[in-house]
RNA sequence: GGUGGGUUCGUAUAACGGCUAGUACUCGAGAUUUUCAUUCUCGCAAUAGGAGUUCGAUUCUCCUACCCACUACCA
């Protein structure tokens, strides 16, 4: 039909942004990017009484730490965002600013009969809920009880126009016709049916904050807006036969969006959806950004515990869809390339912490030395070390100087062994601070003298060796030397491991010795002398 | 309760009627390594249950079970 593809995102502003939110927003942003279209953003803020501060900001902000960018819609500092696209201009994307749209349309479904207003009042409705639930029964309000509702179909035209006019609290309901089959297609459930004697009146507006409920807004906006795939959460499924009845009473049939209803991501262990405590109890962030709450909580996030975004997006995409091979590693590029929706799984999906970890691995190897080492200074500044600009890798332990090629080699030789950048200094710290104490139980193994003697003879070797000191150069002969003794290999260097990191576990003796330098070293070896005898 | 959706190793998924049901994470074993980590090799482990259609069913149909969503003047 050569529509453009217009898709949009529209969450609303009542909360952080679950990361089962940021899921949907991508799959939308992907669809879009490949097809050449464009990437909505829309608030839906259309329920005054849950709008939380700031939520926006955090949702906005959210998705561009993603790499999530609106073409249109609301920028984290609340500006408008429209591309040159637009063939008329779409603004505002808030829908408490277009609050002025809606009403007419609701009159005019009224006007055709496919809608009525309901006059009775909150109170009146908990009423009949209350009876009907002590019946042991559900109330819903439908073609059978409208009729013994107050409600413009009900009541005397004059009596109608009058509450109209004096009272404040009424609503408009859709008329659900009777008996009728919706026949539905969704593009990964495939062909739904729906009898409307299930369905209920659903309020479309109401008078009391002359505001839409998120049906009327929804397809209207959507209408407005020209987009062409929804593509949303699963809870929307029982709701799209609605959705095709308002479409159809509005007379927009030949342009409504073809929908997509995404199904949810669930809690890693047991039964149920993914909940903020399911991240509190087990340890892993369900919020893309951290996020404080009005009674003061803080909830961890991805960005806050250190993970990359690309892993966040790569490990958020595969979960509830897959490439339809075995690839599992996703740049945003590939994936706007691979994407499809025909790959998307139906069921829901158990998020993994565990392979959560793994992702952030993987993109953390793929890193440059370079950024990495950017990442790793400021956490070297909090544990007192200077980083300084000076030529190669030199280090000044009694300065506590360093300089950036000393980190940066540190960092290329590290890397493998770590998952974030926040535990570069549990892994590294040996090469910034001797240690001061040596854990016991590799103490008790190596530090005996029949190992240290020799591991002293070792040093010496190592201190008198006059050839400079690099790796390549310090390896060979070492390793020569103590085979040519024939002394125990093993044993042999974890006595000096245990001097020069403290315990049996760390990088290569040469790789230590060659970045901590001769004068270090010794020392070292000193202490661990004094401390555990020799 | 009603309506709709779903169900392949512990987890994420592949196999769009046809090999021995594949891959990744986790876990276990081995190899390499001066320790640790890495790397490599191998291994454990699944079609919810029952009918039916078919030469043949993970795949299609029905029933049962279980899970999820919805059932607000919330989105």
């Amino acid at each position: 039909m050569g529509r453009r593809t217009r898709v949009r995102f529209a969450p609303s502003p009542t909360g952080p942004l679950h990361m089962g939110g940021v899921r949907t927003a991508l799959y939308n942003y992907l669809y879009a990017k490949q097809k050449g279209g464009d990437f909505i953003i829309r608030i839906e803020d259309t329920d005054s009484h849950r709008f939380v501060p700031g939520a926006e900001e955090y949702i906005i902000e959210a998705l561009r730490w993603c790499g999530i960018i609106p073409d249109e819609g609301v920028d984290e500092n609340g500006k408008v965002v429209e591309t040159a696209s637009a063939r008329h201009p779409h603004a505002p994307y808030r829908q408490s600013q277009r609050r002025g749209i809606y009403r007419s349309y609701a009159e005019q479904l009224i006007a055709n009969g496919y809608a009525y207003y309901a006059f009775d009042s909150a109170e009146e409705l908990e009423k009949v809920r209350g009876e009907a639930e002590a019946k042991g029964e559900t109330f819903i309000y439908n073609q059978t009880t409208r009729k013994t509702l107050r409600n413009s179909l009900t009541l005397p035209e004059e009596e109608t126009k009058r509450l109209l006019e004096e009272t404040t609290d009424w609503t408009v309901r859709f008329k659900m016709p009777e008996n009728l089959v919706v026949k539905m297609d969704d593009l990964i459930r495939g062909h739904i049916e729906v009898n409307t004697d299930t369905l209920d009146d659903k309020v479309l507006w109401k008078r009391a904050d002359e505001l839409p409920t998120y049906h009327l807004a929804n397809i209207v906006d959507d209408h407005l807006m020209e987009i062409t795939e929804v593509i949303r959460g699963e809870e929307w499924l029982p709701s799209l036969p609605l959705h095709y009845m308002l479409y159809k009473a509005f007379g927009w049939e030949d342009t409504m969006p073809r929908f997509a209803h995404l199904s949810l991501l669930l809690k890693p262990v047991g039964n149920g959806k993914l909940s903020k405590r399911d991240g509190d109890k087990m340890g892993f962030p369900v919020f893309p950004l951290r996020w404080t709450n009005a009674e003061g909580e803080t909830s961890h996030g991805y960005r806050e515990d250190g993970y990359f975004p690309e892993a966040f997006v790569n490990l958020l995409a595969m979960l509830g869809w897959n490439p339809g091979n075995d690839q599992e590693m996703f740049s945003m590029e590939e994936l706007i390339k691979a994407f499809s929706l025909d790959h998307i799984v139906k069921s829901g999906a158990k998020f993994n912490p565990e392979k959560a970890k793994w992702y952030n691995k993987e993109y953390l190897r793929l890193k440059s030395d370079e950024e990495l080492t950017d990442l790793f200074i400021p956490i070297l500044k909090e544990h007192g070390i200077i980083v300084t600009n000076g030529s190669g890798a030199r280090a000044d332990f009694k300065k506590k100087e360093f300089t950036y090629d000393y980190v940066k080699t540190i960092v290329s030789l590290i890397k493998v062994r770590a998952t974030f950048v926040s535990e570069f200094w549990d892994i590294a710290s040996y090469l910034f601070v001797a240690p001061s104490s040596f854990e016991e139980k590799d103490t008790a193994k190596f530090w005996k003298e029949e190992n240290y003697t020799l591991a002293y003879k070792v040093a010496d070797f190592i201190s008198s060796f006059d050839g400079e000191f690099t790796k390549e150069n310090l390896e060979g002969p070492l390793e020569e030397f103590i085979r040519g003794n024939e002394w125990p290999m093993g044993k042999v260097m974890n006595c000096l491991r245990l001097a020069l990191v403290g315990a049996s576990s760390g990088l290569g003796i040469a790789d230590i010795v060659t970045l901590i330098g001769k004068e270090e070293f010794a020392s070292r070896m000193e202490y661990i002398g004094k401390t555990l005898g020799k």
